[in-house]
DNA sequence: CCCCCTATTGTAAGCCCTTACAAAAACCTC
DNA sequence: GAGGTTTTTGTAAGGGCTTACAATAGGGGG
């Protein structure tokens, strides 16, 4: 069933029943009510590869991202909502390498410029060197927008979150509470955001003429479960070495906060009476974990309709100019901490 | 740049490139190199609307889902992979209206029909009148599973849970360590899955001869506060009326269950000391929280390997046999419970 | 009733592929 | 080298749509 049967069952040319179909101008009343009948009465779908095709514009975008998770299902959410609301579809690729390696990368790209979307939002977590030359080689190609990472000398947009002065900012509770003994729990090293984040914990102590102290900084991967080991190595470490526990935890994010609470709770470590703990993220749970976590609430949904609505603007203006969106972000105080001389 | 350029460019036909580019025999070792260096050297990629056009196949698998949120995460990436791995890509819709409306479900399955995609993954909560109708019209037009739901009269696969052993399993954990007074916490009341379960707690409890008292079961919606919500509202509906609060609480899922808990907790119930609370879900969150959630773990995750597995089958062998396949649970005994008269 | 202008309609080419079928080339055999 | 096979190649039609442009119909004025 296409156009053609359509306009022999109406009695009219397929130029009038692609008229009729997309509402255009020039057809007379009649001619309209004939194609309409017969398109309802067959249940007639036309079909959008062909008119994709055609018109070299397939009304679909895509998402090239690390996995899909519950992380990130709220940016996904509300991408897919204003392209929706905007007449997009949505097309998701997601890494499933270990490394998030940039050969699947590439493969995801690929991917969808052979299925001609319209345009790209890219969550990139590494930001190598040989990432640097794929963008660098797609930047013109295709419409495209890059969420947290702002990648130097590339004309491609980006919305990313700030993240430097947040965490400065619930460094400064932390040393305005009095705590001078601050552990880190980092996360992966090769995600910007994290790196910066734990630049501005450096940097945030040096400031009060801290030193900061390795034996204070744990390895997680940013998993409930790496946090919970994190701080149960940082004991084990800080035990053998006849150091006292931080009076606060700086975690890099929420769920690696989750975990070493847990971890504390069950060594007899009581946050945040004996410590302080708080993180990044504001993820829903934060709000109802008992306690509920002092943390930075990234407003993902946001940032996931402002990468949306960069591209789309891009994609429909033919605009070129680079554009950066920096996101608000908002410190949540929980009970997960407290000054350190507070009593109580 | 399309094939005839290519062509061109190599000095044969249309027809050599395309059997170069789909890996076809018949063509000379020559004619074949020739060709490749030409697509190396112009970075070439064909256009895989105008190939699903005219394969009439677009390698494009579609989910109608009610939104993307946590919850769905694992299993929208379990189908992700599998599509990946068998060449398919995936293009997802949800559903932004408050009731998960028929009309925009509607909508999403017209437009992942227009886009000819090859099969469709059905996510449905409600399953109403209207949606048996749609369905009904759709199931001999397109490839499609379904997840969670299990309609009737309907020549659809379907990749579901089943929702009553576990309740009953768990509520004869509660039953048998002693509680008699055991509380509701509502999901929605047109999702299928609740509403199984619910009958299943109801039976469960009919089975040992105890009465359903209507003032132990609250409506929430699913959601973190609505738990919250639904245990103060328990707590002062029983006050009210002189009652006593149960001694055990199902909730519907595991969000609910951490919102009443947060809630006991801030009224000073204890659990488990004085409140047991299961639920339903497993997600990654309850063995983190304190207390660890007693739940019945859904692997997410498997069923949306099956669903798309399922489904991919149907599209490749044409196979009409309807195919009900069901998930195996396991129950999970945290923190939130214990027996009745256990000390402690 | 003729002429001109506008509104409507249809034809055909184009978007970029695949593939059946015909044609040409290459290879064997005697 | 003729005759027959097999392999390689190319032409053209088809998949379903859009749209420029030509053709036709309809309307108004004189």
């Amino acid at each position: 069933m296409n156009i053609y049967d359509i306009a022999k069952m109406s009695g009219v040319s397929i130029a009038t029943v692609s008229r009729v179909l997309n509402n255009k101008p020039g057809v007379s009343e009649n001619a309209r009510n004939k194609v309409m009948a017969v398109v309802e009465q067959t249940e007639f779908v036309p079909n959008q590869l062909a008119k994709s095709l055609a018109n070299s514009k397939s009304f679909v975008i895509g998402i090239v991202m690390p996995g899909i998770n519950d992380y990130y299902s709220n940016r996904v959410d509300a991408i897919h909502k204003v392209c929706k609301e905007e007449g997009y579809s949505l097309m998701i690729t997601s890494n499933y390498k270990d490394t998030n390696s940039i050969e699947e990368d590439l493969f995801n790209f690929n991917l969808l410029i052979e299925k001609r979307v319209d345009g790209i939002i890219y969550f990139p977590t590494h930001v190598s060197n040989p990432h640097y030359e794929l963008l660098k080689k797609l930047e013109k190609k295709i419409p495209m927008v890059i969420t947290d990472s702002d990648i130097e000398g590339i004309d491609i947009s980006c919305v990313v979150q700030d993240s430097e002065t947040p965490t400065k900012e619930l460094m400064a509770y932390l040393l305005d509470g009095g705590h001078e003994r601050i552990g880190y729990i980092n996360g992966l090293s090769y995600d910007q955001v994290n790196n910066k984040r734990y630049g501005a914990y450096v940097s945030s102590l040096k400031n009060r003429g801290i030193e900061v102290d390795e034996d204070l900084v744990e390895l997680g991967n940013f998993s409930f479960s790496s946090g919970y080991q994190a701080l149960i190595r940082m004991k084990d470490k800080l035990n053998e070495k006849g150091k006292d526990m931080p009076t606060a935890i700086f975690a890099a994010n929420d769920k690696m906060a989750i975990g070493a609470i847990k971890a504390s709770k069950e060594l007899g470590i009581r946050v945040p009476e004996d410590l302080s703990v708080v993180s990044y993220d504001g993820i829903e749970y934060s709000e109802f974990f008992i306690p509920k976590l002092t943390t930075v609430k990234v407003n993902q949904y946001k940032l996931g309709q402002l990468a949306a609505q960069t591209l789309i603007e891009k994609i429909e203006t033919k605009k070129t100019k680079r554009v950066k969106v920096v996101m608000d972000h908002k410190i949540v105080i929980g009970n997960s901490s407290r000054p350190l001389n507070q009593e109580g």
